[in-house]
RNA sequence: GGCGCGGUAGCUCAGCUGGUCAGAGCGUGCGAUUCAUAAUCGCAAGGUCGGGAGUUCAAGCCUCCCCCGCGCUACCA
């Protein structure tokens, strides 16, 4: 461990076939812009890296859907989200793409010296489904059916997006290819597993102690309890080997002779996009990328949302390791999710904000970028879910920003004008006792960075401000100098006031870059540089001048328009604007009932219906099954026998409940054991658009055991 | 069902290895002030720390059981 040359700091890689919302900024984006500014205002050596992940099925189902080319997906949503960040003030210092050759190259390169190596990769020969007719292998998006778990008929085949459930292909009842709509058939292929688990061992002592290789490698209690605890969650579960080729034609391919027209599996082959993302950088700036990825005194971070913690703190630090002199992690410090107005965010449903959506929006709103980080940074979701409300980011930018921080400023810098032409006034704040308390804060900020709790690091940076606004109420210049112009007490207070506001234009600049250059502005001080923020706490230490007397201190402006004006609405119609919107989707999710019916499955022969044996019956007997949330174990009464079937009902009825139900039950489909009890049979549910069940039964009085044709 | 993380004043949250730990901000009420963006400053009320049992001289903080939220996981209509 010890003082680190340098720092090699991550973002996850955006998916390259939508836009990213706020909970992506507050999640991975912002946290991680906030702790690289730091660094560098410290003078630290480090290196900012992300970019776009551009392969897998996800966007190649998407270009098909759009009737355009999967590179013109990736361009836009490439260029759009790079964009983006830009505006926001995300500091990357590279925003690349996994298209590049670059990282062809680069992720061939790690393929190939995993393989050569030996031990780490076993090749496994699977049934996969095949399209006969475009002669291909169907990636698991390509492949839709109707999901076992609960019926809905357009499951994909890794992941039921009806009830979440995931699946494998082959689960899929009635399978049917994307591209011809045939069903597909099952062919033999080949594929590379990375054997996952003989790394199981030595994962669990890096995260549990923070000790890799028998020497400490980082202080495992300064990762978050989530983090840690999911990751031994899966560790306690077991690891399996991971496939990590696949059958598609987009992506990179498989260096291996033998695998003609195979791709690396995008999850394969997306984290080594932070490695050629950072070689591009080092070849753009003459640097040595090697220096921040294998040298010891080189420290790597990476911010994720809590959906990437396994990939992020074993897989891939299990693929590093495996391929040798790679550097792990010291930290991982994922955040959870951040909700929007009380629910999660839903492109399909309207709900919430995209960032550029959000700069569209607010394009007349002043402060717009520094508005939403500061209101993302007071609310993030550091250690829980949280939740973005329009009425606190009014409160946080007209309470905190304005009114605390902006007005404080202000103040100074009238009273200077007013008081001494904008000359700063002489007195003692480096030798006095204010410096003490700023001395701490400031000092509580910083550590607070370095320990990731970003929240505690913005508060304590307001009671800098707030500190300042008490200690000016205080001493009340105006009173004193209305009697005494030339009053000691008024030139000490004013002197102190503004080397706060010094410090305040420094403190800033990590978390609200735009206001940091507004308050320089204020201040008449050049824009804050690398080092700044060092040679700050030094200032603070050794009891020395953040700004000295005599300097000239800028033209009073308001640095926040507060949203509450009583002159200018516009602000505030800004977010009425947004609230409205959210109303009117609550609105039509009231007002329209379920309409969305699932297409008409392709047709079938007489002969296919004739062959379910379809009978009324009646439930006797209604019991749960042990461990299973979903299942209820029932005997059913069909006149000529009674059996036994197992149905996933429990979360939709009580047992006792539907004892006596009449039911209409698929008497011939073949017997299955479930949770160790076999089920006889299938009972036939009515299922609506949100999942809701209803029985579908026969008339009363009806007989029991009777065929329905 | 199993596992992980949470459940602290009206709201948002701090509370490290058990003993000034019952706190902060917002909101509310009262007061002070006018340099300033109807800003600022001070004071006050407010909670049986999800529920129950236990360990201890002492428990938000430890143990057990239960309830709720989020997530992961499981031979699931």
């Amino acid at each position: 461990m010890g003082e680190p040359k340098r720092h090699l700091i991550t973002s996850a890689l955006p998916y390259a076939n939508g836009a990213l919302h706020l909970g992506h900024l507050a999640g991975a984006y912002l946290p991680a812009d906030i702790y690289v500014r730091y660094l560098r205002s410290l003078g630290k050596d480090v290196v900012f890296v992300c970019g776009s992940d551009e392969h897998g099925a996800a966007i190649t189902m998407r270009a098909k859907k759009d009737g355009v080319t999967p590179q013109e997906i990736i361009d836009k949503y490439h260029e759009l989200n790079k964009d983006t960040f830009r505006r926001l003030g995300i500091s990357f210092d590279i925003y690349h793409r996994t298209s590049a050759p670059l990282h062809a190259e680069t992720a061939q390169g790690f393929f190939k010296e995993m393989y050569e190596q030996g031990g780490e990769f076993e090749e496994r020969i699977t049934e996969q489904y095949f399209d006969e007719e475009y002669q291909q292998f169907l990636a698991d998006r390509y492949i839709v059916g109707t999901c076992p778990r609960c019926g809905h008929e357009d499951a994909y085949g890794d992941q039921c997006e009806s009830c979440g459930s995931t699946l494998s292909p082959t689960e899929l009842i009635k399978p049917r290819s994307v591209l011809s709509g045939n069903t597909p058939v099952l062919k033999p292929t080949k594929h590379w597993y990375f054997k996952l688990d003989k790394h199981a061992g030595w994962l669990r002592t890096w995260i549990e102690e923070g000790i890799l290789d028998g020497k400490p490698h980082h202080d495992a209690k300064a990762w978050k309890k989530h983090v840690t605890g999911q990751c031994l969650s899966w560790l306690d579960h077991g690891l399996l080997p991971r496939a990590i080729t696949r059958d598609l034609d987009w992506g990179v391919p498989v260096p291996l002779e033998e695998a003609k027209g195979k791709v690396l599996y995008v999850w394969f082959d997306a984290p080594i996009g932070y490695i050629s993302a950072t070689k591009q950088w080092a070849q753009d700036h003459g640097k040595n990328w090697e220096d921040y990825w294998k040298s010891p005194d080189s420290q790597l971070v990476h911010f994720i949302g809590k959906d990437n913690i396994v990939f992020h703190c074993i897989v891939f630090p299990a693929m590093l390791k495996a391929h040798g002199d790679y550097l792990l992690p010291v930290n991982v410090p994922a955040n959870q999710f951040l909700n929007f107005e009380g629910q999660k965010f839903s492109k399909s449903k309207g709900w919430g904000i995209e960032q550029h959506e959000y700069l569209e929006a607010f394009q007349d709103f002043p402060n717009k970028e520094d508005a939403l980080r500061y209101a993302l940074i007071r609310n993030m979701p550091e250690q829980r879910d949280s939740d973005f409300k329009w009425d606190e980011f009014v409160d946080f930018h007209d309470k905190e920003l304005a009114d605390n921080l902006g007005n404080f400023l202000n103040r100074v810098i009238v009273l200077t004008q007013k008081y001494y032409e904008s000359r700063t006034p002489a007195g003692h704040f480096a030798s006095g006792l204010h410096i003490a308390t700023i001395r701490r804060l400031t000092g509580e900020l910083a550590a607070a960075i370095e320990a990731f709790n970003f929240r505690d690091a913005i508060q304590k940076f307001l009671e800098i401000s707030t500190y300042g606004n008490v200690y000016l109420q205080e001493v009340s210049p105006w009173a004193i100098w209305k009697d005494d112009p030339d009053s000691a007490i008024v030139k000490e207070c004013l002197h102190t006031c503004l080397q706060i506001a010094g410090v305040l234009s420094i403190a800033i600049e990590p978390f609200l870059p735009f206001t940091s250059k507004k308050i320089r502005t204020l201040l008449n001080l050049p824009e804050v540089q690398a080092g700044d923020f060092a040679s700050l706490l030094e200032k603070l230490e050794t009891g020395q001048e953040i700004i000295p007397a005599g300097h000239i201190v800028g033209e009073p402006f308001v640095l926040f328009p507060k949203i509450n004006d009583r002159k200018d609405t516009g602000r505030l119609a800004l977010i009425e604007a947004q609230k409205a919107k959210l109303a009117e989707v609550l609105a039509a999710e009231q007002a329209e009932a379920p309409k969305e019916y699932a297409p008409l499955k392709p047709a079938i022969q007489y002969d296919d219906f004739a062959k379910l044996d379809i009978r009324t019956g009646t439930i006797l007997e209604a019991e749960p099954v042990p461990k299973a949330d979903r299942l209820l174990k029932l005997r059913v009464d069909l006149g000529f026998e009674k059996r036994t079937v197992v149905a996933g009902i429990a979360e939709h009825f009580k047992p006792e409940a539907i004892i006596g139900q009449r039911v209409l039950l698929l008497a011939n489909l073949a017997p299955r054991p479930l949770k160790g009890i076999e089920s006889n049979g299938m009972i036939l549910m009515a299922a609506d658009a949100d999942g809701k069940l209803c029985f579908v039964t026969p008339e009363e009085g009806w007989p029991n055991g009777f065929g329905v044709r």
